[in-house]
DNA sequence: CCGACTTGCCTAAAGGTTTTAGGAAGCTGC
DNA sequence: GCAGCTTCCTAAAACCTTTAGGCAAGTCGG
């Protein structure tokens, strides 16, 4: 009776790449043993649930996202780390549109403090502080970042502006360059 | 064997409901057969399936927010518009989250061109004939609205912003501001 | 008014997912 | 080489989805 070699660690994994292709909602504990060539019940000992599991795939999505973040913003400031930013957040959504949906799997709220949630917020802090701006609009600036570049991938990967000219590509740099003329406070171009 | 009068439109009405109530990703065929008092298989006559009853929800959810955008949009104009726009979004989202996880169901693309999403472009539009823009931006523009409401709503609903001062009304008002008059093409205050 | 037709809800059943309980085979360390 | 832990299995109950076929309640022509 060979054994398949299961962890938690590998079952998240491989459900993140099951999420990527199928899509997140198809991902199943019956679908990973499957992929594993073992019996359901055997991933019980691995997993606590199907909830958990979802929960794992979200915890590993956003701390890539964060890593993937972190990088690109490595040696940048101003204008250059606000698009660098945000574009390893939107080229994360297109490369893992499964592990990108799992990233907003609702998380308890326990779970959701002790994840990369909150390097995010770190980033996106450290992004504000090459511009001008006070303390509570900081603030404001955080959640304004936050909300743009989610919404802006949701909305691109739902296919909202696949079917419409101009490009989506270009619509994305003129909202970088928009953000960075509003945080900077003078008016656009 | 009294007949309980189910038809799709209350079988979808009574499944918006259940979204509200259990959220979006609970309303199962069996739970709307054990609210109407019904054995499941007689819902098959009205639904072809769950895939069709949760788009059924989702087109109710878009027609009832470009209802309500387009009842706020009424008689406003320029900045007024854009806010009152914003904070439709946003109260729906905050009344219904139900609803507002169906509008963002993936519907297949001929499904999508017969919604109401139509309609929230044409708002969204109208809203920045307002302001000064070519045309190409003012298609960045309509990108860029739709991914704000959509991304602060999200944001929100997740609970993002709710432990944390200041206040997330506070954030959204400055959010509305900054778009204005980011719009407008003047510096922020 | 009554047979025939349509419609609305039912029973039955098959297939898939989730989860728990308990058993047997494989690995580890003494 | 065997005690004990770990890994995976079989079994089974509960729930959701979907299809097929049946009976009875409304509806309509004669």
């Amino acid at each position: 009776m060979a054994r398949a070699g299961l962890t938690t660690e590998r079952l998240v994994k491989a459900g993140a790449e099951l999420a990527d292709e199928v899509g997140f909602d198809q991902v199943t504990v019956s679908a990973l043993a499957r992929r594993f060539g073992v019996k359901v019940a055997s991933l019980y000992s691995h997993v606590k649930s199907s909830h958990d599991l979802k929960t794992g795939i979200a915890l590993l999505a956003l701390g890539e996202l964060a890593d993937r973040a972190a990088e690109a913003l490595a040696g940048r400031a101003g204008k250059d780390a606000l698009a660098a930013f945000a574009n390893a957040y939107r080229d994360y959504a297109r490369e893992h549109p499964g592990r990108y949906d799992a990233a907003r799997f609702r998380l308890d709220p326990e779970t959701a403090a002790a994840s990369a949630g909150v390097r995010h917020a770190q980033m996106t802090r450290a992004i504000l502080r090459g511009y001008d701006l006070t303390e509570p609009e900081q603030t404001h600036a955080v959640r304004l970042l936050g909300s743009v570049c989610h919404g802006y991938v949701s909305l691109e990967a739902a296919g909202g502006f696949s079917h419409s000219a101009p490009d989506s590509q270009e619509s994305w740099a003129w909202v970088v360059d928009s953000l960075d003329a509003l945080l900077r406070g003078r008016p656009l171009s």
